[in-house]
DNA sequence: AACTTTGGCGTATTGA
DNA sequence: TCAATACGCCAA
């Protein structure tokens, strides 16, 4: 039996070229062979040498399946299609993840996660003047190199600040990476950062950047990644056989559920992944003294990179193995799985049965607008003995109950598939507590980790239109038996006397000094409305719940604070915003005796002065276009304004889309009253100069609006208390 | 160039 | 000054 896959490419003739790993832990390249292969509409076809069209069975769109001999006569072939203004044809991309589904082989197959083969690169770069680097800037330079694989740091450094030296430094790197031959390149902020300036720096030296597997050259594009609500441009590199992977990226990605970072710098990441416990665990250097001290203190300089290459191995050690499993599951490259959504990696599983059952594929339904979960904030206030129960995946056990497959799915390949992700969860879930090795078990916890991502993203695959086998109509039927689920639990607590506090989709939240000591008893009998194969979990007991509006609440956790709602952690609010209702909610909650009245005034005072630092004052929001692309679209009168898309165009070098600006308000002058007016990057304040100056008036009218809205909460008499309130 | 869903809160901009 | 609306961020 040969040995897993680690790297895989093909080229432009059509070759397959894989990298395996062989038995100490080596890689050998092999070639295979892959037949393109592409469905094809209801349009006339013209033939072409060296394809052939079959027919497949079934009702779908793509009722032809064509494949050809070679990637040449494929192309060919797509270029008269083309040519004759044929339409209707989908083709599997990138080719990588035609071979996988075509062969139904997966990287790293049983392959452990110790033994991919890793590399972190990371480099620092000077210039001349000090300012910001700079790759287009002739005198600017690629100082050091730093590779890390397995363990072991290797540093490349420059021999004299010369054009000759910076390009043997180059060769030297093309060196080293062919003789270490990676599965994967890490770095922290690789493609805005790394990769583009070696790019640029290696175009100016004209050394090939030929990074790759196989004694291939770098491919760069501009690509687009969506975190969350926004999208970040970067300039993606792909290297034919191995990955590239950014933890810039991953962190963001991370971050979407966890929301807790408030940057996402390497060093901030390392902290909050614990990574790095303290401040003197590394080396630290400011970045306009990376180059002096590059000159002055040699070791401390390689000091700092090393540091630099230890965090960026560690963070990727918690992020990247929940995508090394995934590859595992579905053909695609592991690159590709990082930057990829789940409905294409789902897309993918379901064409390679469709594929190779020959059956007819469909083109992906419009899909209608449809209900969402229930939710509901009851009562407004503080309250004691909160218990919180929710359903265990609510969306998927329901989807497994209804047992129905999306409309277009002939094959019915879609419930199997669910279940059968499920059986594996629950089953890594079981080995990561019981495995007998450490590994194993961090093994299995990534591999369920994964299974749990996708198994959640098959309702919303249902409900999005680009989904092959999305069905709007099974979505919105789960979403009613989940909002008529959720209400006859809220009966069934009701029954028992709980006050219901807040319920959202699969969870509620509810006051029972009754049940507080027992929620089992109360689970019990609340599980008894639901169907078989729902359950009913009791997720958390608290000591008070600060009910503010639906989505928005705290909650007491012994000591802590648990803080839920846009409303409340947005990482958006002013920070002097933020802390004073911080203060609120811990007076509210028993945690504080004093009130935030004191600390209202304190701000008041400080604020009038002058003297709160601006970064309390400061509003932060993520950029939703480049600040190039506002500043046309403003010219030709676009609209609507905004005040951080403002502040972008004023700062150097400006900041790309996807990144977060912090800005604050000058004064109203003449004619310049509205915010995005007199936004300033918070970054342009500067104490010695007057003219940056804060405007006192709009931070006192904010903490007006503030004491409006949860002045009612302390220093007011509250309203008739409602049942089961505090205080 | 790429895309999982709906529901909700709060603020700034816009245009009258 | 006021409403409608767009947007950012978050819950699940």
């Amino acid at each position: 039996m040969s040995g897993a896959l680690c790297g895989l490419w093909v080229d432009e003739a059509g070759t397959v070229h894989v990298s395996r790993e062989v038995a100490g832990g080596g890689r050998e390249s092999g070639a295979e062979v892959l037949r393109p292969f592409a469905w094809l509409g209801a349009g006339e076809f013209p033939a072409g040498e060296g394809v052939g069209i079959e027919a497949l069975a079934g009702e779908g769109f793509f009722a032809r399946l064509a494949h050809a001999d070679s990637l040449s006569a494929f192309e060919t072939w797509l270029a008269a299609v083309k040519a004759a203004g044929a339409r209707g044809l989908d083709v599997v991309k990138p080719f990588e993840s035609q071979w996988l589904l075509q062969t139904r082989n997966r990287l790293f197959d049983r392959l452990p996660f110790s033994r991919l083969r890793r590399c972190q690169l990371d480099i620092e770069t000077g210039s001349s003047d000090g300012a910001f680097s700079d790759a287009g800037k002739a005198d600017d330079r690629v100082l050091a190199i730093g590779l890390r694989c397995g363990g072991e740091a290797r540093f490349l450094v420059l021999e004299a600040e010369t054009d000759e030296a910076e390009k043997t430094l180059l060769e030297r790197l093309n060196a080293a990476l062919a003789e270490l031959d990676p599965d994967t390149i890490e770095g922290h902020n690789l493609f805005k950062f790394d990769l583009d300036y070696l790019r640029l720096r290696a175009k100016r030296h004209k050394v090939p950047c030929a990074w790759g597997r196989f004694g291939q050259k770098a491919k760069f594009r501009n690509s687009r990644l969506k975190v969350a609500e926004r999208w970040v441009d970067f300039p993606r590199c792909d290297l034919p056989g191995r990955t590239v992977i950014d933890t810039y990226l991953l962190v963001q990605l991370h971050d979407i559920t966890a929301r807790e970072l408030t940057g996402y710098g390497l060093k901030e990441v390392a902290v909050y992944f614990g990574v790095t416990n303290d401040e003197d665990e590394r080396t630290y250097l400011a970045g306009d003294r990376i180059a002096a001290t590059f000159r002055e203190d040699r070791e401390k300089f390689l000091a700092y990179l090393g540091d630099d290459l230890r965090e960026t191995a560690g963070v990727a050690d918690v992020l990247l193995p929940t995508y090394f499993e995934q590859v595992k599951t579905f053909p695609v490259l592991l690159q590709e799985a990082t930057l990829r959504g789940n409905t294409g990696k789902i897309d993918l599983l379901f064409l390679e049965h469709y594929y190779h059952a020959r059956q007819a594929c469909p083109v992906p339904p419009e899909v209608a607008p449809f209900e969402g979960g229930y939710t509901r904030s009851f009562h407004e206030g503080v309250f004691r003995h909160v218990l919180h129960f929710d359903v265990a995946s609510l969306y998927p056990s329901l989807l497994l109950l209804l047992d129905r497959n999306p409309r277009n799915d002939a094959l019915g390949v879609f419930i199997p598939l669910l279940r059968k992700l499920r059986e594996y969860r629950l089953r890594y879930k079981q080995l990561a507590r019981s495995a007998p090795t450490a590994d194993e078990r961090a093994e299995a916890q990534a591999r369920q980790a994964s299974f749990k991502i996708l198994i959640n993203s098959f309702y919303g695959y249902l409900g999005f239109s680009g989904a092959r086998f999305g069905d709007g109509e099974l979505a919105a039927e789960v979403t009613r038996r989940g909002r008529e689920l959720l209400q006859k639990l809220i009966d069934a607590f009701a029954a028992e006397d709980c006050a219901i506090l807040e319920a959202d989709t699969d969870g509620i939240y509810l006051s029972s000094e009754k049940y507080h000591a027992a929620p089992g008893a109360l689970l019990e009998k609340a599980a008894r409305v639901l169907p078989a194969g729902i359950e009913l979990e009791h997720d958390g007991s608290y000591a008070a719940m600060w009910c503010y509006k639906a989505k928005n609440y705290a909650l007491r956790d012994g000591d802590r604070v648990i803080l839920k709602g846009s409303a409340l952690r947005s990482r958006g609010i002013e920070p002097f915003l933020k802390k004073l209702t911080g203060r609120l909610i811990r007076h509210l909650l028993g945690l504080d005796a004093e009130s935030p009245a004191a600390w209202l005034a304190e701000l008041r005072r400080a604020i009038a002065a002058g003297e709160l630092p601006v970064s309390e004052l400061a509003k932060t929001e993520a950029l939703s276009m480049n600040p190039d692309a506002y500043e046309r679209l403003m010219a030709e009168g676009g609209k609507p304004r905004r005040a951080a898309a403002e502040a972008a165009l004023q700062m150097n070098p400006r900041p790309r889309m996807g990144e977060r600006v912090s800005y604050y308000l000058v004064p109203k002058s003449k004619g310049q009253t509205a915010d995005w007016q007199r936004a300033r990057p918070a970054s342009a304040f500067d104490r010695s100069r007057p003219e940056t100056a804060y405007d006192p008036a709009a931070y006192l009218e904010k903490l007006d609006d503030w004491a409006a809205r949860y002045g009612v909460f302390f220093n007011l008499p509250p309203p008739a208390p409602a049942q089961g309130e505090l205080f």
